[in-house]
DNA sequence: TCGCTAACCTAGTGAACACTAGGTTAGCAG
DNA sequence: CTGCTAACCTAGTGTTCACTAGGTTAGCGA
């Protein structure tokens, strides 16, 4: 056992111990199966305490949403990922992407799981989610590809077509571990990461 | 409007018409967002009569799990796939394997949407779905892939990684079909399905 | 036309839910 | 040690849920 847990907690160390605990219950059994008594017991306080963060249980679960999109806004990784796009060094730049893709899965399912319950009740945040998130992903990998299709290096495929192919190689792995196979790939992750890449770049390039 | 809703229906009609309701209704809001009221209104009827076609209302969502598993158990289609996994012509194995998948997501989303609730429910019946449908189908292209590698014809890579790749490449375009973008594929099901397969196979071919 | 039965209804039940009014206490400042 | 306040609690509220007891009627066979 850890340091004994301290039964009265400051309001942001109770407020981040509600948000964890949320997160865990509403990954596991969506925002309608989670109750807030359930919510609360997870953290040995009653439900009033609760409200005294979170004025609904709604709201709550969009401080989780939120507060994810904005995790996942990584200006550093973002301008990496740009700088590679730009250049002709497509393995270079389908590697990282390929990594940076699996490891959204990889390092914490449970948000994964979340962001899928949000996304199949049709929640607003969810679309807002992947409309920023994605889309921008998107606009850079078919940027790349028409560059790479202009320039010979691939065949003229439609761009659309071969990101959401290429995505979707990852995003496959990262589904089975966050969903049917919890917390188990097929293969270590460079694995993944080599074997995907190197079957699309082949798969795509021009035969010269 | 079609013929005057008949309001009085027989036993076997009126038990359809719920499955049918219940569909639409549990792969919009899920099991526990459908209210057992709504239910009925969309049949036109009062609660009880759905009581006297099934005893709960977990006993009707497991009836239609049930339905679609053995819809989806089409011994014909399985034939044939099978007939070209013993085959060399890996063009057309993957192109029949890649139109399947992607028809099983097209052509009915309601139920894509069905399984991922009942999977990330953590229902038992999507678990038995995942390992008869899914496993067999592994074990299919993993068998096709092994053989191929033996025979020089495929670069070694690990084989159940390389068929998870594959089928990633269609199950993507097929989830943004059925949750994020609904009804709209962003190229024609041909386009899509030559320009996946033709990137896999160009790209796991041994360089000769 | 009449009677029978399958199909359907009205009008509830207790339980579980999200949420709250109002009181209690831990623990720090002075 | 005392008093204050932020943190927490007990004990509910009205609402909505899945589900039911018991009665009504459509519509077919004879």
């Amino acid at each position: 056992m850890s340091a004994p847990v301290k039964t009265r907690l400051p309001a942001a160390a109770r407020r981040a111990s509600i948000v964890d605990a949320a997160v865990e219950l509403f990954s596991q059994r969506g925002f309608r199966g989670t109750t807030t008594r359930e919510l609360a017991a997870a953290c040995n306080i009653s439900e009033p305490v609760l409200y005294q963060h979170f004025e609904t249980k709604r709201i709550l679960y969009e401080a989780i949403l939120e507060a994810k999109r904005e995790q996942d806004h990584r200006p550093g990784m973002e301008e990496s990922l740009r700088a590679a796009a730009g250049t002709d060094d497509s393995q270079r730049f389908f590697g990282l992407l390929a990594a940076a893709l699996l490891d959204w899965y990889v390092q914490d399912p449970r948000y994964v799981r979340l962001l899928m319950f949000a996304a199949l009740e049709g929640h607003e945040l969810s679309d807002l989610f992947f409309q920023r998130t994605v889309a921008g992903f998107y606009e850079l990998v078919t940027g790349h590809i028409q560059r790479q299709i202009a320039a010979g290096r691939f065949r003229p495929v439609d761009p659309l077509v071969a990101a959401r192919t290429f995505a979707g190689m990852l995003a496959h792995h990262g589904t089975i571990y966050s969903i049917y196979c919890p917390g188990h790939l097929c293969a270590g992750k460079e694995d993944i990461v080599s074997t995907a890449v190197d079957i699309f770049l082949k798969g795509i390039a021009s035969n010269e």
